[in-house]
RNA sequence: GGAGAAAUGGCAGAGUGGUCGAAUGCGGCGGUCUUGAAAACCGUUGUCCCGAUACCUCGGGACCGGGGGUUCGAAUCCCUCUUUCUCCGCCA
């Protein structure tokens, strides 16, 4: 949510901006901008009413006590139709309020300078890639057919259990899972990130504060007995913690990071090009989390990016960092960078992760700020998430990229995490 | 799941209808004293919205777990939800 301040004081610029995403925002900030000044009357009006009140109540206090209850009685008398008004104005203002929010949501946040512009993946810029070219034989398998093969990973038993989407990872899949989980998290911590292992299912303030509500509901398993939503991923947990927080500036940066699996509808987003590991109700996934001071949070930023190429590079993948274009970023974002691995025997570009700087956006519906020593004013922090990693596609690309005829090999540094080598 | 008690500022803890945004203590910040520190003493100390502004502040409104109600007036009374604690039941 962008502050009303900037929307006010900047109108042109958040419209200009906003091209960028593609988005025609000047009919939303018209309309957010008149709601603002209306509320701001209405406000006026009511807070005059409500000062005459609070004098008068005095007064018949007062008078009381004197024991003038004829006074008193004559002044309660005039109390009855300013009551009556202020009632009226206190309802107008709160759907003044409502209505305010509800347009105010519905403006995405501006992108970063550096953001081009741009429809769609195709008009991503590459920053730069690494690791070496897999070379696969000519009968190489898709990573569907590895798990069947070795019998590590089970769609139909999923199916039986659950439905489609839901895998079962058995014997050596279930121990590199783990591996993989562990390998992240200990890097994480290296990196100098704390360990969250927050709760999987949250409540509904916890889903408005990092946007997935009121929008992205259909996104969401929700637990409606007792109204409940499972996480789409450890970002909503793990950045709720700091809702409603007010931070000192010495404490930041915050850097958090949890392990969850993640549970996600994706209603309407099935196909052949989302086979086997690569779409899922269900996965895992490690997420780095940061909350910066607003003059540092583009070192952040590139302090998640290079945590995160070192873990593709460690695994040995071939990756590439593609910096997204205004038409492909998500709504909340200002900037972010994806991270593709290549899947050598689908021969394509998976994404693995997505780190974004979402600078006050995020923070301004966490109600989340920083007390700068010395001085008055609050001010929103930034917040920044990234995944580090997504595991179900970096399984899918080590399955293929590493098969050989002797079986899967483990990139060497799983082999401490796994106990073993090949999966055979 | 059943019965009872409770929820107040960063923390502890007063306050049961009227100058209460809230005593007091601790903590924090500033100062005096000191070579420095501690102690002592003095001062200060929440958040949000609206308006004014000579940018130092000033005025108004809201907030005592959330929501609703009674009243001229609610931290205080009533209803409701949530959470916590104690006892019972159940249980990994």
């Amino acid at each position: 949510m962008l502050t009303l301040n900037l929307i006010r004081e900047k109108r042109d610029f958040v419209i200009e901006r906003l091209k960028i995403k593609n988005f025609d925002a000047a009919p939303l900030v018209d309309r957010v901008l008149e709601l603002d000044l209306r509320r701001r009357e209405t406000q006026k009006e009511s807070d005059a009413l409500l000062a005459e009140q609070n004098k008068i109540s005095k007064e018949i206090g007062m008078l009381i006590k004197s024991g003038d209850s004829a006074g008193a009685e004559s002044a309660r008398a005039k109390t009855a139709s300013l009551k009556e008004e202020s009632r009226r104005l206190a309802e107008k203002l709160a759907a003044l309020d409502e209505e305010l929010r509800t347009e105010l949501v519905k403006i995405p946040n501006l992108p970063h300078a550096s953001v081009n512009p741009g429809k769609g993946a195709e008009d991503n810029f590459k920053v730069r890639e690494g690791g070496t070219a897999v070379e696969l034989p000519a009968d190489a398998l898709p990573h569907w057919e590895l798990i069947k093969k070795y019998g590590i990973i089970d769609f139909e038993l999923g199916i039986k259990l659950t439905g489609a989407g839901f895998p079962v990872y058995k014997g050596k899949g279930a121990k590199l899972e783990r591996a993989l989980i562990n390998f992240f998290l200990d890097e994480g911590e290296k990196a100098g990130y704390l360990e969250i292992l927050p709760p999987i299912v949250v409540n509904e303030d916890s889903g408005f504060g990092t946007g997935q509500l009121p929008d992205k509901e259909g996104q969401m398993y929700h637990v409606t007995a007792d109204n409940f939503y499972l996480i789409p991923t450890a970002e909503v947990p793990v950045t709720n913690i700091y809702r409603d927080v007010i931070l000192n500036s010495e404490d930041l940066p915050v850097k958090n990071m949890g392990y969850t699996p993640c549970f996600r509808r994706e209603a309407g987003s099935w196909g052949a090009h989302v086979r086997g590991l690569n779409r899922l109700h269900q996965f895992d996934k490690v997420e780095i989390v940061q909350i910066a001071h607003p003059e540092h949070s583009y070192e952040a930023l590139e302090e998640m990016v290079s945590h995160v190429e070192g873990l593709v590079r460690k695994l040995d993948l071939p990756y590439r960092i593609m910096r997204l274009c205004g038409g492909d970023m998500s709504f909340t974002s200002a900037l972010t960078y994806d991270f593709e691995v290549w899947s050598g025997a689908q021969k394509r570009w998976l994404e693995v992760s997505s780190v974004s700087n979402f600078e006050s956006f995020q923070a301004n519906r966490l109600k989340c700020r920083f007390r700068e020593k010395g001085e008055k004013q609050n001010r929103l922090v930034h917040t920044l998430n990234g995944s580090a990693l997504a595991l179900p596609r970096i399984v899918a690309a080590i399955l293929e990229n590493n098969q050989t005829k002797e079986g899967i090999r483990i990139p060497e540094v799983l082999v401490k995490y796994t106990g073993f080598g090949i999966i055979d």
